[in-house]
RNA sequence: GCCCAGGUGGCGGAACGGUAGACGCGGGGGACUUAAAAUCCUCUGGGGCAACCCGUGCGGGUUCGAAUCCCGCCCUGGGCACCA
């Protein structure tokens, strides 16, 4: 660099907490609605605030779409890009319960901390819209949604076996178990029949599974959320059972198809009909089984693994195409919440009815033959299978045969016939089946908006009258699950006892709460108009913003937050209160951030359990560790969490670089929703990049001129002083560069934006290079001026602090988020000259530079008269010539 | 078992069916410095003096041309899992 100019070092210390105070004073990211401006809805999921803080791998989520919500806002848009608190549920609660401290104390505490530390890393969220679940001015309305469903019929209470968390002590959702435990404390989950309260979220299974057709969401939670809603198209039928003229059931199946092959029918064990058919010789037996089946948890039942078991109830049904009878089991892998509770038997053509077959000596009757495509697959199966005299298990589409009138069809054209057939006759009709089950919305705990209903004893279930809204939430020391069963809330008079608003009898209030999930059910509307405290959000304002043009968050809400928020936007939508069919268009769910974690071979009196790599290590523990105790260590990529001691938050990383190496380090280091491993070294890198924009924003200062688009108008309109090559190409470089920023950023390719900031700056410092040591040329001083305000106004969705920092530095007034984002001229953007590629027969041989308007023939005739191309010619003439525009010349010899 | 993503240098990753490895990390060499740090310059897929040859998990195919498209496998990550 050039004598005279001191060369400042990059010390982002004073800077970014300048600006972030400057931001703040001047209520930067305040929104307000401006119907003359397009909109924008940048939204991320909100967080529960938890003790733990903020680590790198949260910032995962916020930085993107801090950078995306500020990149529109420089394009013009009016940007809603709120933030709020989850602060009721079991999280919340059950790190209370921890901490030994109410939430009440708690959440305000986390919260404030949260705040810190997102405008620590320059988030430009509109503090003015925070929200927070947990307070009466938000859960009032989430109350009042609680009544909307109510009246239409879509909340209800029902007595139910339910999942009970027996360490939470709470009934939870279906979706809130994960593999038989609690997605909260990891605890087994048990049956138990309550009263409980649920959203009739199968109302809308199918408009759920359909809608989402429409969404711009990756397709892998799509897909999760087909799963869940689980559709399926089949027949239910009556079966007779045999002797017993009075007794029916029905059966449910997807493959009527097979009807003629049942060999025997399966109840569940909780099944109504079971104690009517069970005759006295099998009443002993059945009754244990079902003694067995209840006590089983959830877990067991439900592994693949475990033999399958059942046991016979002496009693036959009529198979009702061929009027023969068949035995009638009962086996808990039938369940009584899907379907009806009872199947068709037909071991031949499914694996769980062949399995149990086998192992009750059940016979195996083929109905489905594999057409010719298929045959050499059930052949193989065939004489692979130990028994010569048992056929195998085919599932897969073929011929029907041994079925009566039906046999000799196509088993896809048998199905509708059958159905046909069962319709007819009046015994079974076409039925769409959901593995969606309603949504259990009560729980037995304190932290949460209660329920407001009021039992009394003449008018039955009441609603609280809107007017009365909020029930609130009673303000005790005592918040701990019963234990019970029972909530906390109903070991408080003073809560229950009230009169009805009917009859104006004494009567009790509900005591159960609603679960979190309500709460973030509709949250994203509030934000539209969070402190209306007349109506939860007025229609103007869900009108202008709704809805959520860019939702931002983990892929670990794929089937309970997204698939409820879409429930209660369709319900508004069917009320006329919201404006909306689906509230979030486009999803994008960020990667994970990994981090090493330590694990220690056990000792001689530990033992590890099933799948564990060792005993994990915890900081302190690492830290006294010797030099062969840490050889001893196995190091494991694993989810950045408190509970891995394996945690880097925000503040230490901005501690010893800054928030803006933060930022661009995460948009960089990997595609956006590619999970990544957290590694020190590259933010090294970041922190020079950025001290070297520093250096050289600070070398070219003295030389920047304000009015280079003067200079550059007339110097590229008057023929004679033309910008000379260099100074084309950097222009070029500039515009090509804001070019695919433009693409990029909307489309969440930051990494690649970040390496397109780079590589332009890496231009600009060479020609800056160039042209600083010959006598200041006004038009290339121009050019560089011109890339130096582009560069800067680019970097501020990035790192908006340098960027102010810079801007102001430059002699310009007011917040680089202010300025328009720089826009790129088509004309310039487009390079003058492109390199040529020669190839023969695929191979690049050679490379010339041409200018960009080359013709085809040109290209061609280059290419052949090139002598790496006569070389490999060897005289022979090319059999074809492939030319492609502004690419390349392929020249096609034969023999080659 | 089923459904989604993915497999590219020492590492993270680039690449409308058209130059594989952009950008960055790490590493080598050099400059500056008493020295170190920082900074700057330079090299960096493998083989070969070179012309060239070989390289995107594996095996086939389509094409003038395949990391990219098609078929069949293998492996990794995530999700679901007795749903009749």
């Amino acid at each position: 660099m050039q004598g005279g100019v001191m060369q400042e070092l990059y010390d982002p210390k004073p800077i970014e907490p300048k600006w972030q105070q400057r931001w703040r004073e001047a209520k930067l990211f305040r929104t307000e609605e401006d119907p003359s401006k397009p909109k924008c809805y940048v939204l991320e999921f909100f967080p529960y605030p938890s003790g733990d803080g903020l680590s790198v791998g949260h910032c995962r989520n916020y930085i993107p779409a801090d950078t995306l919500a500020r990149y529109m806002r420089m394009r013009g848009y009016c940007v809603l890009h709120p933030m709020g608190w989850d602060a009721f549920g079991l999280p919340a609660e059950n790190e209370a319960i921890n901490k030994g401290s109410h939430p009440k104390h708690t959440v305000p505490r986390y919260v404030a901390n949260y705040k810190r530390q997102m405008n620590l890393i320059g988030l430009s969220y509109d503090w003015e819209r925070e929200i927070n679940s947990s307070t009466p001015e938000y859960y009032k309305w989430t109350q009042w949604w609680f009544l909307q469903l109510y009246k239409r019929g879509l909340a209800y209470r029902a007595n139910a076996p339910v999942n009970w968390c027996p360490r939470c002590r709470t009934v939870l959702a279906n979706e809130e178990v994960e593999g038989g435990k609690c997605w909260r404390c990891g605890a087994p989950v048990h049956k138990r029949d309550m009263p409980q309260w649920f959203f009739k979220i199968t109302a809308y299974a199918d408009r759920l599974l359909q809608d989402l057709d429409e969404l711009d969401w990756s397709e892998g939670i799509k897909q999760m959320q087909r799963n869940w809603i689980g559709r399926s198209e089949g027949v239910a039928f009556e079966m007779q059972v045999q002797g017993r003229p009075d007794l029916k059931f029905q059966v449910f199946t997807t493959r009527i198809d097979t009807v003629f092959g049942m060999t025997f029918a399966v109840l569940a064990p909780e099944h109504p009909l079971v104690d009517a058919i069970t005759t006295p010789e099998q009443r002993d037996a059945v009754n244990a089984y079902r003694e067995q089946a209840r006590r089983l948890d959830e877990t067991t039942r439900q592994s693949t693994e475990r033999e399958r078991t059942g046991v016979f109830t002496g009693a036959y049904a009529i198979n009702p195409v061929n009027d023969e009878p068949v035995p009638i089991y009962i086996a808990d892998y039938v369940l009584m919440t899907y379907g009806t509770g009872a199947i068709m038997a037909v071991p031949a053509h499914d694996e769980r009815d062949y399995d149990f077959a086998r192992k009750y000596g059940l016979p195996i009757k083929v109905v489905i033959a594999p057409s010719d495509a298929n045959e050499s697959r059930f052949n193989d199966e065939g004489s692979s299978s130990e028994g010569a005299s048992v056929p195998p298990c085919y599932t897969g589409d073929g011929v029907m045969v041994n079925s009566g009138a039906f046999s000799g069809l196509s088993n896809r054209e048998g199905m509708e016939r059958l159905a046909e057939w069962f319709e007819a006759q009046g015994i079974g009709q076409r039925q769409v089946q959901y593995r969606l089950r309603d949504w259990l919305i009560s729980r037995q705990r304190y932290w949460g908006a209660p329920i407001p209903i009021i039992h009394c004893p003449h008018c039955g279930e009441v609603p609280v009258p809107e007017a009365q809204l909020p029930v609130l939430l009673p303000d005790v020391e005592q918040y701990q699950p019963s234990g019970t069963g029972e909530s906390p809330l109903a070991a408080i008079p003073e809560f229950v006892n009230t009169t009805c608003p009917q009859c104006g009898q004494p009567a009790q209030r509900e005591t159960d709460t609603m679960g979190g999930f309500a709460c973030s059910s509709w949250y994203f509307l509030r934000f539209c108009d969070p402190h209306n405290d007349r109506e939860p959000f007025s229609q103007e304002k869900v009108r202008y913003w709704m809805p959520v043009d860019y939702y931002v968050g983990g892929a670990e809400h794929a089937v309970m937050h997204l698939l409820y928020a879409r429930f209660w936007t369709k319900v508004g939508y069917d009320a006329g209160f919201v404006p909306v069919k689906e509230p979030f268009y486009r999803l994008r769910n960020q990667g994970m951030v990994l981090a090493l974690t330590p694990y220690r071979p056990p000792r001689p009196d530990e033992t590890l359990r099933e799948g564990e790599t060792g005993i994990l290590v915890r900081r302190d523990q690492l830290e006294s560790m010797s030099d062969a105790e840490k050889a001893q260590l196995t190091w494991v990529w694993e989810k950045m969490s408190k509970s891995k001691y394996n945690v880097v938050t925000p503040d230490e990383i901005v501690e010893r670089y800054s928030a803006d190496t933060l930022r661009l380090y995460e948009l960089f280091v990997a595609p956006f929703d590619t999970a990544i491993e957290w590694k020190e070294e590259g933010v090294k890198g970041m922190y020079r990049f950025l001290g070297r924009v520093w250096r050289l924003m600070g070398a070219i200062r003295p030389c920047f001129v304000r009015d280079w688009r003067v200079i550059l108008n007339e110097s590229c309109q008057s023929p004679e002083c033309p910008l000379d090559e260099s100074a084309r190409k950097m222009r070029q470089r500039t515009h090509a560069s804001l070019k695919k920023l433009h693409q990029d950023i909307p489309d969440f390719k930051f990494n690649t934006a970040v390496a397109t900031l780079m590589e332009w700056f890496n231009d600009l410092e060479a020609y800056w290079k160039r042209v600083n040591h010959s006598p200041c040329c006004a038009d290339a001083m121009a050019v560089v001026s011109e890339a130096v305000e582009c560069f800067i106004l680019a970097l501020s969705p990035f790192a908006p602090h340098i960027a102010d920092e810079l801007w102001e530095q430059y002699g310009f007034e007011g917040f680089t988020l202010q300025q328009r984002f720089p826009d790129y001229d088509e004309a310039l953007a487009r390079a003058e000259a492109f390199e040529l590629v020669i190839q023969v027969n695929g191979k690049v041989r050679d490379k010339l530079i041409v200018p960009a308007d080359i013709s085809r023939e040109a290209m061609e005739r280059l290419a052949l008269e090139s002598p790496r191309v006569q070389a490999h010619l060897q005289g022979k003439p090319p059999r074809k010539v492939i030319v492609v525009p502004g690419k390349l010349v392929n020249v096609v010899v034969s023999g080659g």
